[in-house]
DNA sequence: CAAAAAAATTAACTAAAGTTAATTACTGTT
DNA sequence: AACAGTAATTAACTTTAGTTAATTTTTTTG
C-alpha cells in the first residue's frame, strides 16, 4: 500500500495535486523492493524506466575495459535515476544500476510517464521542475570539473552530501569526483593535516 | 525582417507549427546584432534571457581570482545559451557572455518564453526537446570528465566539433576541457607525434 | 607592410594524479 | 572471537598537469 501523505513529501510536485491525480499517476508505477547489492538494471539493457528512490541508496556504474567498476552516479531518498542513453538517444544503457542498501524504488516506464503527464496538464509543472533541476545539477557539475581542483570538488561534495559519507565507500566518491581511490586517500590526508 | 523558412531550419521544433504560431512566438523575441568581442551579458547580471544563435559564435566565461578569463561554454549556429543561475536559482550570473564573431542572436526573456510556450500546447514539445537535449548533453559531459583522460576528451571534442577548430583559439578549448592552454599544447604535440 | 598584440609553443620546474603492489584497517559472517 | 573479504591507506615510481617565464608564431591593426 502506498502512503499518500508520505509521497507528497517525497515528491514536492505532488503537493498541488488532488488525490485523484496522484492516484491516477501512481496507478502506472510499481514498487520494487531490493536488497543491498541487487543489480536492477544491467549494462546493455533497453528498459526505459525512471526510478524514484523512496527509501535507500542506489548507484550507477560501468565496468571498464580493465574490469574495474566505475561509479558515476549516486542517488538516495527523494531523488530519481534514469538512463539518458535509453530514453533520449535510443541506445542501450552503458551503466548498471545497483541498490547499495535495502531499497524501495517507485518504478515507471518513461514513455508511459510522458503520456500520463502530457495527458494531464496539472502534472506538467512537476515533470518540468524535475527535468530543469536535473539540468541545473548537471551543468553545475560540468562547471565544477572545469573550474575546481579535485580537492575543491571533494570539499564541495562532503559539504553538499554530508549524509552520504557514512553510507557509501570512499571509492565510489572518488569515482564520482573523477579520480582514483588512492588519489582521494591522499587528498583526505592532505586536508586532515592542513586542519590542525 | 525575419526569414521564416530559414528559422524553421534553425529551430527544428518549428517544423510542425503554423505560420501564425511561429509569428506569435517570434513577436516576443528581438534580434540582436553583435560585433566580434562584444560582451552582451556581464557577470553579476540578472537579465534572464535565452539566446538563440542565428549566426555567429558566442562564449560564456568568468574572470577568476587571478584575473584570468576561463571559458566554460561555446555556442554557435542553431544552438542556445542561457544562464541557469539566473533562470533556475535566482542568482546573478557567474559568467559573461561574449560574441566571438559578428553574431546575430534571437533574444527572448525566459519568463515570457515560458508563458507563451505553456499558453500554447503546440509549442510545448519544442521546448521539451530543447531542455531534454541540453540535459543529455550536460550529463554526457559529466560522464566524460569522470571516465576520460584530458587527451581522450580533446580527441572527442575535435571529432564532435571539427568546425570549431578554426573558429576559436585553442585556449578556449583548453578551458572547456578543464585544462590549461599549455597542457593542451602538450597533448596536441603528443597526438601529432603518435600519428606518424 | 610593419609594428603591436595576442596566441601558441616550449622549457624547466613543481605539484598532483595514475599505477602497481603491499600493508593495514574495517566489516560481516559463522 | 576468528576468519574471509573488502576497503582504505601507504609507498615507490611513472605519467600527466599546473606554474612561471621565455620564445616563437600568428593575427590584428595602424
Amino acid at each position: 500500500m502506498i502512503d499518500f501523505e508520505k509521497l507528497k513529501h517525497v515528491f514536492p510536485f505532488f503537493q498541488e495535486l488532488s488525490t485523484d491525480d496522484v492516484f491516477n499517476f501512481l496507478e502506472h508505477t510499481r514498487i520494487v523492493k531490493l536488497n543491498a547489492g541487487d543489480i536492477f538494471l544491467k549494462q546493455g539493457s533497453r528498459k526505459s524506466n525512471i526510478y524514484f528512490v523512496k527509501q535507500g541508496l542506489i548507484r550507477s556504474f560501468l565496468v571498464n575495459e580493465k574490469g574495474e567498476e566505475i561509479t558515476n552516479r549516486i542517488r538516495y531518498e527523494n531523488q530519481a535515476m534514469s538512463c539518458y542513453e535509453i530514453d533520449m538517444l535510443n541506445e542501450p544503457s552503458r551503466f548498471n544500476l545497483q541498490a547499495l542498501e535495502p531499497t524501495e524504488l517507485i518504478v515507471m516506464d518513461v514513455k508511459t510517464m510522458q503520456q500520463i503527464v502530457h495527458g494531464n496538464p496539472k502534472l506538467e509543472p512537476g515533470l518540468r521542475f524535475f527535468v530543469n533541476s536535473s539540468l541545473v545539477e548537471a551543468l553545475s557539475a560540468v562547471d565544477d570539473f572545469m573550474l575546481l581542483s579535485a580537492e575543491q570538488r571533494y570539499l564541495k561534495f562532503i559539504k553538499e552530501h554530508p549524509e552520504l559519507l557514512n553510507r557509501i565507500p570512499n571509492k565510489y566518491i572518488a569515482n564520482v569526483l573523477g579520480i582514483t581511490p588512492q588519489s582521494l586517500s591522499r587528498i583526505r590526508k592532505r586536508i586532515a593535516t592542513k586542519k590542525q
